[in-house]
DNA sequence: GCGTTAAAACTTACGCCGCTAGTTTATGCC
DNA sequence: GGCATAAACTAGCGGCGTAAGTTTTAACGC
């Protein structure tokens, strides 16, 4: 086959593709031939549209961080609006999880990062925090977002009873993967909470740098 | 050659020379003919002491968090141990930022890790903090170390003004680059300090679940 | 001391990988 | 209609993890 009437391949249908497979199989699964395959055409093709696989892993996160509401931030308390922001983020990752350690490089270098980190930073500047804690509160935010969505804590403990024999305060470590939902749900819940409602009291006692 | 009188690999080289390799190059970079090579030795006869590169890969990690203190509980306030505890854990990772991802899988499956985890979870369960809420706080102190160590923040923004001409309020996030120090550590800092004195709040007026 | 077994290096090779080069053919513009 | 370009193809390079089999040496039981 050379070139068809109706081209086979677009930019957004290799990216659908690649996210489908990072989702299922997880970052070293994905291909080019077979990322290729999938699309019912040969390796090689792929490079009409994409210089390097790098490129297409980037399309891959970009089109994930797009998924992120930003408008939460528009006529809302800080406040609200951080809090609405990080948990569309935290659904965000915790529906792709295999693409997040892409995600950790150069959030400042794609632009729906760009236009998330513009979002949070222009919020908390008018809510009139200096830039300097603007800037680590989105930094810290962002922390707990892609840590929370890195792994799963509690599937990170196997289900054998038997390991956890010489941990005395771990006897009952192998629950953890049947309630693994509670807990990170959990843990990310409480984080969230702790840290809005510290730094709303900080905020109330005009510390706001 | 066959065999040499004195074996030119132990199971500690090999791992120190992949750490080494690691944190100079990354994972990516991290090959078992480029790893044997480094040692002196032809790619295959790696597998006379590691089945497989993951489980290499795997001892790494394993070294790494073994690094982390955790006798700073031991005598001390919740507090002051977990304030230390993620202290030692942020500098090991900051140390060996390319190993991060994969810490993030099964912290519950390497010695180092249960070590850890009992360490943690004990002094929280013996502080008097409920079973679920313990293992909440621990795997949030984890979401924010392993999160902060993943990536720096602030070189994630390239440092050509240019690019942020579209972002009203980031129009000095070219000046991010430059401070890193003191924005990464800064914001893990301020996370560290608003979990632990909201947590100890908490804990003060009795809520403790 | 000697024969056997196992350890630790080697060489060779398989199938997969990202990617380059060159080819073929259809499309769309002058 | 001629022609540059686009989008598919095939062939192939060097590198990857790792399996298989070989060789030499060390360690151990008699």
């Amino acid at each position: 086959m050379a070139r068809p009437r109706q081209a086979l391949l677009t930019r957004q249908r290799i990216v659908e593709a690649a996210s489908a497979m990072i989702d299922a199989e997880g970052l070293a699964a994905l291909s080019m031939r077979r990322l290729a395959t999938e699309l019912g055409v040969q390796g090689p093709s792929l490079y009409n549209h994409f210089a390097t696989k790098a490129e297409i892993v980037d399309a891959v996160a970009e089109s994930v961080v797009a998924q992120v509401d930003v408008d939460v931030f528009t006529g809302a308390d800080w406040r609200d609006g951080l809090r609405l922001w990080a948990k569309s983020y935290h659904a965000v990752l915790t529906a792709h999880p295999n693409i997040v350690p892409v995600l950790a490089t150069g959030p400042g270098r794609r632009p729906a990062g760009l236009a998330m980190a513009e979002a949070v930073y222009g919020a908390l500047i008018d809510a009139g925090w200096s830039r300097a804690r603007a800037t680590h509160i989105g930094a810290l935010m962002r922390y707990l977002i892609t840590g929370s969505a890195l792994g799963s804590f509690a599937l990170g403990f196997a289900a054998d009873p038997e390991l956890y024999a010489r941990y005395p305060h771990l006897h009952r470590a192998h629950e953890l993967a049947a309630h693994h939902d509670e807990v990170d749900e959990g843990a990310f819940a409480l984080g969230l909470d702790l840290l809005i409602t510290s730094l709303s009291d900080r905020y109330d006692q005009g510390v706001r740098r």
